[in-house]
DNA sequence: AGCACGCCGACT
DNA sequence: GTCGGCGTGCTC
């Protein structure tokens, strides 16, 4: 059938960022697959060059007398270039994008690198730190997962915070490069701390390369370039550390698996997880998952046997768990608080305070914007190009949190005239002005989207609470995500319900992993901690497990709950997103393509609908969920709906976009 | 990237 | 008259 194959000839240069169409000879057919290097004439002179292959066409792309066949498969077997190059044939099939967009995610084009000087704030490895001695617990695992022979997708370690995750990556890691293989480790963005660096700087020394998403281009592609010579062993990064060229990779590590930042929310949406799973098939290697809080998703797939569970129950620290509190705030309205602290984690406060002890307050705001309406009429002040309300910065500002629009606030209403429009505020901004009215004594430190905007912002202030430069520390959820203060010992979540009302199926797992993550902040050191969830849903499952630490409990509700509504992981769930400027286009577009979904009892279809955010940055959107039990028939559906799109859609300026098992809804 | 073709200065 | 400078531009 296809007689053709499209290659690439030098994945690292921009100029020859672009496939050659080249016959494939008889005697090659069967032979030659996606990822294959090949040996072609090239130019000219017919100079005999590498090329890699990345897709297969039936169609001559240009007239035959100018095309050359493929000379012969070149002599090593699987280079690391052709792995790769499987891995983006992997992704364009299971996460529904182009064979070029795949491929740039995997193979980062070489970009002209400026020798700069070196900028780094990381710390250096002068002392080689102290010795690290595992417990029988974290021994028992390391063994374990080293050792095993059954070979199953992933390996999933289940620590309550402080167990000491960290120690059993590093040893896995260690034993990994003993072994003379590599080890990639994928760390959430905002989770690499001074702490971790160091430690494994102080292990590992020059043997490790980190990556954040500060870097430019030119650095992140040094940083795969010595990767590819073999000059480290060990790299450390966000979910784009994934596609680092290491030759012989051995192990996979994902930390704090249960994070949403490890899905890409650009074509290709690949999740790390999967994508891990299948590149350490390839070549091999181990994937270790890790969290205190599982994804519903991993501990599912453990329950079912494609992932292998281990637990750490003990904290290695010797610290006990926090104690817990659930405060109805309804009742506390009737007793006549109106304060947004109860009366239960003021008295809690006050003693920390008398104790110099320290306390984080915790407000949680995902889903949740501090929104400027009009007191008369209700309307609030909307981005004119996207469907949401503006957000009010300083005193008289509003943005837009989806395109960046921004627009004077002169507090007069455009829809019925009245000069009573006001910000509906319970951020960080009034928590702290009713944090300090009530304790005038106490050293307050706010963290959030402003206090960090400035370099170094985030740092700063973390540094400062941890050498004890204040006492209460009120932030979002940055402040919740493993960052160790031994002298905490009161956590205050002030609204624990309000991620349960976005209407999300995740709401409940999100809203469960924030709270566990936040309880586990008290009680780190030598000191007891306690805890106080504020809540008006105190009898909800999400918060009543949260406050017990009891994730089994949860996984319990949320999968019947998941399987009940047939929701991932029970079931797939594909998200088509298509847009337009044209608000016409999309309707048809949509419709078309919901048109072309067969009608099956086990396939379920919802929408078209204009989805909660139905227009941004000028765009009409519409988006439709299906359903199945079956994955692979999901993606031959999607299989389906692109050659369709392609043939009845492109004419237009209407983009679609698929999703498999959608974290959001954009 | 590499290698050709291409149109102007000092050499056998 | 030719050898060669590296300035554009193309490579299935």
């Amino acid at each position: 059938m296809s007689k053709f194959a499209d290659i690439i000839i030098d994945i690292s240069h921009e100029q020859l960022d672009k496939t050659f169409q080249y016959i494939i000879p008889e005697e090659l057919k069967g032979e030659v697959t996606i990822g294959s290097e090949v040996v072609i004439p090239f130019g000219k002179s017919n100079r005999r060059i590498k090329g890699y292959v990345i897709d297969f066409s039936s169609q001559p792309a240009l007239e035959m007398d100018k095309m050359k066949s493929i000379e012969s498969l070149s002599g090593r077997s699987v280079a690391i270039e052709g792995q790769l190059i499987q891995l983006a044939a992997w992704i364009k099939e299971n996460c529904g994008s182009t064979m070029i967009q795949a491929l740039k995610t995997v193979l980062p084009v070489k970009k002209q690198v400026r020798e700069r000087k070196k900028k780094d704030e990381e710390p250096e490895a002068i002392s080689p730190g102290p010795e690290i001695v595992l417990n029988e617990e974290q021994l028992s695992v390391v063994e374990n997962i080293v050792n095993d022979v059954d070979d199953p997708e992933a390996y999933l370690i289940h620590g309550i915070t402080g167990s000491g995750k960290t120690e059993v990556y590093m040893e896995i890691i260690d034993r990994t490069v003993k072994e003379g293989r590599q080890a990639i480790m994928l760390i959430p963005e905002i989770a690499l701390t001074y702490q971790m660096v160091l430690r494994f700087r102080q292990r590992f020394g020059d043997r490790v390369s980190i990556m954040n998403s500060r870097l430019s281009q030119g650095e992140r592609y040094r940083g795969f370039e010595s990767a590819r010579k073999g000059d480290i062993d060990i790299m450390i990064g966000p979910r784009s550390a994934l596609f680092t060229p290491f030759k012989s990779l051995g192990v996979v590590i994902i930390d704090e698996e249960h994070e949403s930042s490890y899905k890409s929310e650009t074509v290709p949406r690949y999740h790390a997880r999967d994508v891990a799973v299948a590149r350490a098939k390839m070549c091999g290697a181990k994937v270790i998952l890790g969290s205190a809080t599982p994804s519903v998703d991993s501990f599912y797939k453990a329950s079912i046997g494609d992932y292998k569970l281990f637990t750490l129950e003990r904290r290695a620290t010797g610290g006990s768990l926090a104690e817990t509190h659930v405060v109805d705030m309804r009742q506390e309205l009737q007793r006549g608080n109106k304060s947004i602290i109860s009366g239960l984690l003021r008295e809690l406060m006050e003693d920390r305070l008398e104790k110099k002890e320290q306390i984080m307050l915790f407000i949680n705001r995902r889903g949740y914007e501090s929104f400027v309406s009009c007191r008369s009429c209700g309307k609030a002040v909307k981005c004119p190009h996207c469907d949401v309300a503006l957000t009010q910065h300083g005193r008289s500002k509003l943005v837009c949190h989806y395109c960046g629009y921004t627009e004077v606030f002169d507090r007069k209403c455009k829809v019925c005239g009245s000069p009573y429009v006001a910000g509906f505020k319970a951020g960080t901004e009034k928590v702290e002005e009713i944090v300090r009215d009530m304790f005038p004594q106490a050293g307050i430190l706010r963290m959030d989207a402003d206090t960090t905007g400035k370099k170094d912002g985030h740092a700063r202030i973390l540094s400062a609470f941890s050498g004890h430069k204040a006492d209460i520390l009120i932030g979002t959820q940055m402040i919740v995500k493993g960052h160790d203060y031994a002298n905490v010992t009161l956590v205050g979540v002030l609204a624990a319900d309000l991620s349960l009302y976005s209407s999300n199926f995740l709401s409940s797992e999100r809203t469960f992993q924030l709270l566990t993550q936040a309880a586990g902040r008290s009680g780190r050191g030598r000191l007891p901690g306690d805890v106080v969830i504020q809540t008006y849903s105190p009898d909800n499952y999400a918060i009543l497990a949260a406050a017990d630490q009891d994730y089994d409990s949860f996984y319990e509700k949320e999968i019947g709950y998941r399987r009940l509504l047939r929701y991932p992981p029970v079931y797939s769930m594909l998200l088509i997103l298509i847009s337009s400027p044209d608000e016409e286009d999309v309707e048809q577009a949509a419709l078309a393509i919901a048109g072309q979904i067969p009608e099956e009892p086990d396939i379920l279809v919802t929408g078209p609908a204009a989805g909660p955010v139905s227009k941004v940055k000028d765009m009409h959107k519409r988006v439709i969920y299906i359903k199945a039990s079956d994955r692979e028939r999901l993606k031959n559906i999607k299989d389906n709906l692109e050659i369709f799109i392609k043939n009845e859609i492109s004419s237009k300026n209407t983009g679609v976009i698929f999703d498999f098992n959608p974290l959001g809804f954009m």
